[in-house]
Parts: structure tokens; C-alpha cells; sequence
DNA sequence: CCGGTATACCTTTTT
DNA sequence: GGTATACCGG
């Protein structure tokens, strides 16, 4: 297929700043790999640099150039996630900043873990849950809007936000400690690294002599930066992406810096792509209707040459199980009657908790489906534990996955000597590992309990010992589990024998991740092994990633913003409900409505020749059944661009509901007679 | 120190 | 309806 105009125009463009505003299916991608082989024809491949949001995007789009010019021109090109590229640029200079090159990279649990020992140091009340959800969201949008601790300003009459600035340097000394960072970090230190080093960032500034980022709506103000630095000196800075695709405003990303960039970068050019290549005329006019109530976006209108095509329809349904079943009798009847595959069909729904009736539904009736998303491997408990004991062999100071293990599996190590030890340690100004292996415990500790840290500590040194040697990782591994009985472990604990096979099955499907990671690398080491799994994409279980997935035939079930970027001939976008679409959350809360309108556009537009919407009139949450009435968007949309079916009412009728009420009743009652109770007393 | 049961809280979206 | 934490008894 021939580029069209615009298209080919942003090919050709060479030197000085571009920005691409790529419409839904414009055929944004063709563009940059297009560009990039075009440049390989003139420029060495080091020199030109790809920056993505996902390994996904990243490895697509490798694949892609490598398509058009061969792997041996590609050689030595860049196409990386900006966190990849800022570790791999951190593995080199960090030690500048102060940290050791072998930091552990935290994730949110280890986060989580650092917040709430953190805590109760400064209140005498604990630390909740909530506290510390609220404290690391604070810290990080700070790290995103470049506040470090000493520049964080707290609104005074914040309660929460004074106590981030309490907690925000002790963590960030803490992460220091125990040699870490987090994610933000690796973008913020980087770009500290360059502020504090001109000598550092002159030497990438000319090794990167051509830049490329796609998804340009969705960076953070760290990363637009990162990007300007890296360009000032030769402006070579190619942007793509669409303001109407915005869906990470609540993680940092500013579609400010898309809107602004002909300001931001000035004799900067802009080409519009708006000629829609995926969609059939009467999805696109349903998508403009309604992405057209945002304002302030740039002003795009999507156009096809192809057909109209079928009627979009919105369909109201009885409740959550009617909505499953609504659409396995869709896709029955489309597959017959278009003789499509399953992996034709995607199932999109605002949060990952929808899947549930879907994916009952879908097996009832023998359809294979792959679940994207969802509960993530890397937050499992009994996967963190495993890495955890990795992190402290390659890091012995990552006193938070130190103390993770520390009495994982229950080895008579409890809170208390836990306690001692940390108190310990503070006190004689040692860390941990030292502390431990200095033996002599016997004292402050007890006998029994000193015995057990002297036996965990051992067996820490051999296999710590045994990893060095990087051909043997993977059996090494496999004896350490073996060892530890972990696998006894998981299944005392679990309640459900099942549910303790699944557990063990993930525990050694890290075992083969390493194993697959040896076969992989030349060189490989554990090091190497952590680094890759820290970055992995949120939905890439290791080894049958999301690529693989969608190879299978099978109905696709994922979240609005795992489908940014991909396309189905048929699309069920469920829950179109007030509360649901746009989420309560953000209804409450005065959230940003114009993002969950983008992001109902990105999942309409995710549709090639068949869109339907769906909701319910009733739905339980909390498993609680509450009536629904449709989303405000299906307003937005006018009649004749989307056909209404399916009248449901929100009827309190059925049996179910009625003990429902009857039991909120006793609910009700009783609590009162509590109350009363308390008053009394 | 451990394992059990009661409980509170919750559900956005994720590199 | 499910998980993470709290508290209590052994």
C-alpha cells in the first residue's frame, strides 16, 4: 500500500522539529517505521532513537523497520520504552548521583512496603492502607511534576500533603539506603544526571542525533524535558501522536505538551494524518460525535473512503449476566454469519473487575478467550517473594526485600526480632546484611532467635555465592526453592487446593522466565534478569506475552487502556453506564470527564467493522445489585449514528433483588441497635 | 511466634 | 465478592 500525502510528506521530513498528529487508525505506525527505514538510508542506526510507552510498541515497531531495510541496516538502532533507556543510561552513570550500579528498581508493592514502615516514625496512629495509597500517589505525581524533597511544597491546609512532606525525605532517603529506586526515579534521576553532568548529556545529545517519540500525548513533564534536552542542540525531535487519545492524565502525562509543542519547539512543523484507514464511515461519525464535545483539542475530523458499512448499536440490558449473554449471542451470530475467527472479537470495559461475568459466560458456552490485564503476575504475593530473595542476592543492602524474606517462609524469625534487628542497626550505624553476619546476636536477641538468623544468613551467603556464576542461575534457583520448601509453604497456606496449585505454578513459571532469560542473553545474570522483569509491561506475563495471546484464536477481553493501539473487525464496549464509563470515581471525585470521553473514543475506535455498545439497567457492585441508567455519553451521540435496543427499566422485582432489600433492612436495624447501644453505654 | 477468625476496605485505568 | 489487615487464643 502507497502512503498518501501527509503520510509521505512526514517520511521525507528530515532535520528540525515535526509534530505528527495522527488521527485513530491513520496508519500512525507505517509512518514512523516508514521514516525510520528512510533515515537508516543516510544516517548510522545508532545515531536514531525510538522512544515508546510499551515493550509491546517497541518491539512491534523494531520488527517493523527491520521488515523494510533488513536486520543488518538496523543494527545499533534504538527502540526502547523511556524507562528502558533511562536504566540502561543509569547502569553507566549512576554512580555519579551517589547510588551503586547494581540499585534494585521498586515497584509499587516494594513502595508500599518502604511508606509504611516509614509511617508510624513520625504519628503515633499506624499507618492504613489508605495513608499509604494517598502518601506514594503524592510522592510520585510529585516526582512527575519534578519536585524533589527539598522543593515539594505541601498545601498547608492539606492534611495528606503535609504529611508527604513529612514522609516524602525520609522515603527518598530510604530508597537511597537500600541502594533502590523507584520507577518515577528512573526518568527523574536521569534527567539529574543531565542537569548535574553537561559533560553526560552532551555525549547523548550527539550520539542521539535523531528522535522519535510515538504516543506523544501521553508523556509527563520529566519526559518532555528529558526530550528537550536531549534535542537542544540539534532539534531533530519527530513527535507522534493524538490529543484525543489521551487516557494517562491521572498518571502524569500532560496533553498539554502535544497541544503546546509548536510553541515549545518553535519552526516546528505539523502534518495532520485524518484520513482513517481501519474504520467503517458510520463508526467514525459515532466517534466524532462524541469526541467533539471535549474542548480544546486540535481540531481533526476522521474521514474514510471506504463504506459506511453496518448500523452502530447501543443496547440496553437487564443486568450484568443479560450483558454477557448479549454478547456471546453476538459473537455466535456474526462469527456464522461473516465467518469470522474468535480472535475477531474484543470484549472492552473501563475496569479490569467487568471481565468477570464475560469470562464465565464464554466458557459456559466453550468460546477461547485471553484474558489481558487483569491481577498481574508481578503483583502476586508469592512471585514478589521469589524475587525478593533475587533483589537481596544482587543487592544486599534492599533492606525492604531483606526484610520481606527475612521470616519467608516462617522460620521462627518474627516481628519482634525483626524489630530488634532494625533497632539494632540503627543504633550501631550498620546495615543489616553486616549486622546479621556479624553473628554475636546471641544477647540482644536470645538464643533461639540469634540461631535462626545465623541460619538464614548462611544460606543467604551460599546462594548468593552460587548465583555469581551466571551458567548455572537457573538450577540454582530451582535448589533454592526446593531448599526453602516453598512450595509445602504454599500449600499450607492456601485454603483452596487449587488455588495453592495456581500459586505454585506461577512460583516456577518465574523459574522458567530465568530460564528462558539464560537462553535468551548471551551474558546472562541475575542482574540483568531483575532488570527485565521490572520493566515489563503491566500485561506481559513473562513468557506467553500479549502478542502471543492475540495470535490464538481466541475472544479478546481487556481493559479501554490495554486497546489503545489495536483493532478489531467486531468490538463489544461494555458497561456503558453512568458510574461505569465514566467512573464514579470521576464523577465524585470532580475528575477530568474529557478523559473518560477519550477514552470511550479510543475503545469506538478500536472497531473496524462492527461496533456495539452495551449496558445494564441494574448491576451489582460491591456485591450489592444497584439500578444503572446509561451513560451520559450515549446522549452525546445522536440518534440516527447510533440505534437504541433494548428498553430495560429499572424494575425492583426479581426474587434476588427482594431478599437484597430485605437483608439491607436487617442491615439497617441492626446497626441502629448498635448505635443505640453505644450511646447508652 | 503462629494460625485462626473477624473486619474493613474496596475497584478506575498502568509505564 | 474479594482481599489485606487486626486481633485473639493457643
Amino acid at each position: 500500500m502507497q502512503l498518501n500525502a501527509p503520510q509521505q510528506a512526514a517520511v521525507d521530513h528530515r532535520e528540525g522539529a515535526l509534530l505528527v498528529l495522527a488521527g485513530a487508525g491513520s496508519g500512525k505506525t507505517r509512518v514512523i517505521t516508514s521514516r525510520i527505514a528512510a533515515l537508516l538510508k543516510s544516517v548510522p542506526a545508532e545515531q536514531v532513537v525510538a522512544l515508546t510507552f510499551t515493550n509491546k510498541a517497541a518491539r512491534e515497531m523494531r520488527d517493523r523497520v527491520m521488515e523494510q531495510v533488513g536486520r543488518a541496516s538496523a543494527k545499533g538502532l534504538i527502540v526502547s520504552t523511556f524507562h528502558s533507556l533511562g536504566v540502561r543510561i543509569l547502569r553507566r552513570e549512576i554512580e555519579r548521583l551517589g547510588y551503586k550500579g547494581n540499585f534494585s528498581i521498586y515497584g509499587e508493592a516494594d513502595q508500599r512496603r518502604l511508606i509504611k514502615d516509614l509511617l508510624p516514625l513520625r504519628r503515633q496512629e499506624r499507618g492504613s492502607a489508605q495513608e499509604v495509597e494517598e502518601v506514594l500517589a503524592r510522592i510520585s505525581s510529585a516526582k512527575n511534576r519534578m519536585q524533589t524533597p527539598e522543593t515539594f511544597q505541601p498545601n498547608r491546609h492539606d492534611e495528606c500533603d503535609l504529611l508527604t512532606a513529612e514522609v516524602y525525605p525520609r522515603y527518598q532517603q530510604g530508597l537511597k539506603a537500600c541502594n533502590a529506586i523507584d520507577f518515577d526515579d528512573i526518568l527523574l534521576l536521569t534527567l539529574q544526571l543531565f542537569a548535574s553532568h553537561p559533560a553526560v548529556l552532551r555525549q547523548y545529545q550527539q550520539q542521539f542525533r535523531y528522535i522519535m517519540v510515538d504516543e506523544y500525548q501521553d508523556t509527563n513533564h520529566v519526559q518532555y524535558c528529558l526530550l528537550r534536552e536531549l534535542s537542544a542542540i540539534h532539534g531533530n525531535l519527530c513527535v507522534v501522536g493524538d490529543d484525543d487519545q489521551s487516557i494517562y492524565g491521572w498518571r502524569g502525562a500532560q496533553a498539554g505538551n502535544i497541544l503546546d509543542f509548536e510553541q515549545d519547539f518553535p519552526g516546528a512543523r505539523v502534518i495532520k494524518l485524518e484520513q482513517n484507514y481501519r474504520s467503517t464511515g458510520r463508526i467514525l461519525a459515532a466517534a466524532n460525535a462524541l469526541i467533539e464535545h471535549n474542548p480544546g483539542r486540535h481540531e481533526k475530523r476522521l474521514w474514510t473512503a471506504g463504506e459506511q458499512g453496518a448500523e452502530v448499536v447501543y443496547r440496553c440490558c437487564d443486568d450484568g449476566e443479560d450483558e454477557a449473554m448479549a454478547v456471546v449471542a453476538a459473537i455466535h451470530r456474526e462469527r456464522y454469519r461473516h465467518q469470522l475467527s474468535y480472535r475477531d472479537f474484543a470484549i472492552l470495559y473501563r475496569t479490569n473487575s467487568q471481565s468477570r461475568a464475560f469470562e464465565e459466560q464464554l466458557r459456559y458456552e466453550n468460546i477461547p478467550y485471553v484474558l489481558i490485564g487483569g491481577q498481574q503476575f508481578f503483583d502476586r504475593k508469592e512471585v514478589r517473594d521469589v524475587l525478593a530473595y533475587l533483589k537481596v542476592f544482587v543487592n544486599t543492602q534492599d533492606e525492604v526485600n531483606l526484610l520481606r524474606i527475612l521470616n519467608y517462609p516462617k522460620r521462627g524469625i518474627g516481628e519482634s526480632t525483626a524489630q530488634r534487628l532494625i533497632a539494632l542497626s540503627v543504633e550501631r550505624q550498620q546495615p543489616l546484611w553486616e549486622l546479621m553476619q556479624g553473628g554475636d546476636l546471641a544477647q540482644p536477641l536470645g538464643e533461639k532467635a540469634a540461631q535462626q538468623v545465623e541460619a538464614f544468613i548462611q544460606l543467604m551467603q551460599r546462594y548468593r555465592r552460587a548465583c555469581r556464576h551466571g551458567e548455572r542461575l537457573t538450577a540454582t534457583m530451582e535448589e533454592l526453592l526446593k531448599e526453602l520448601r516453598l512450595e509445602d509453604e504454599l500449600y499450607r497456606q492456601a485454603d483452596d487446593p487449587k488455588q495453592a496449585r495456581r500459586r505454585v505454578e506461577n512460583m516456577h513459571e518465574v523459574v522458567n522466565a530465568l530460564s528462558s532469560y539464560c537462553e535468551r542473553e548471551a551474558v546472562p545474570t541475575l542482574e540483568g534478569f531483575l532488570e527485565k522483569v521490572s520493566l515489563l509491561d503491566r500485561d506481559e506475563p513473562l513468557r506467553n506475552n500479549k502478542e502471543e495471546k492475540l495470535k490464538q484464536d481466541a475472544v479478546v477481553l481487556m481493559s479501554l487502556h490495554s486497546s489503545k493501539g489495536l483493532e478489531f473487525p467486531c468490538v463489544y464496549l461494555v458497561g456503558f453506564e453512568e458510574g461505569t464509563l465514566p467512573h464514579s470515581k470521576i464523577i465524585d471525585e470532580g475528575g477530568d470527564i474529557a478523559e473518560e470521553r477519550r477514552l470511550c473514543y479510543v475503545g469506538m475506535t478500536r472497531a473496524r467493522k462492527q461496533l456495539m455498545l452495551l449496558g445494564a439497567a441494574r448491576r451489582r457492585r460491591y456485591g450489592r445489585l444497584q439500578p444503572q441508567t446509561a451513560s451520559r455519553f450515549l446522549e452525546e451521540i445522536p440518534e440516527p449514528l447510533v440505534r437504541r435496543e433494548g428498553q430495560a427499566e429499572a424494575t425492583l422485582s426479581s426474587p434476588e433483588e427482594q431478599q437484597q432489600q430485605a437483608s439491607d433492612f436487617f442491615a439497617r436495624m441492626r446497626s441502629m441497635l448498635k448505635e443505640e447501644k453505644a450511646e447508652t453505654s
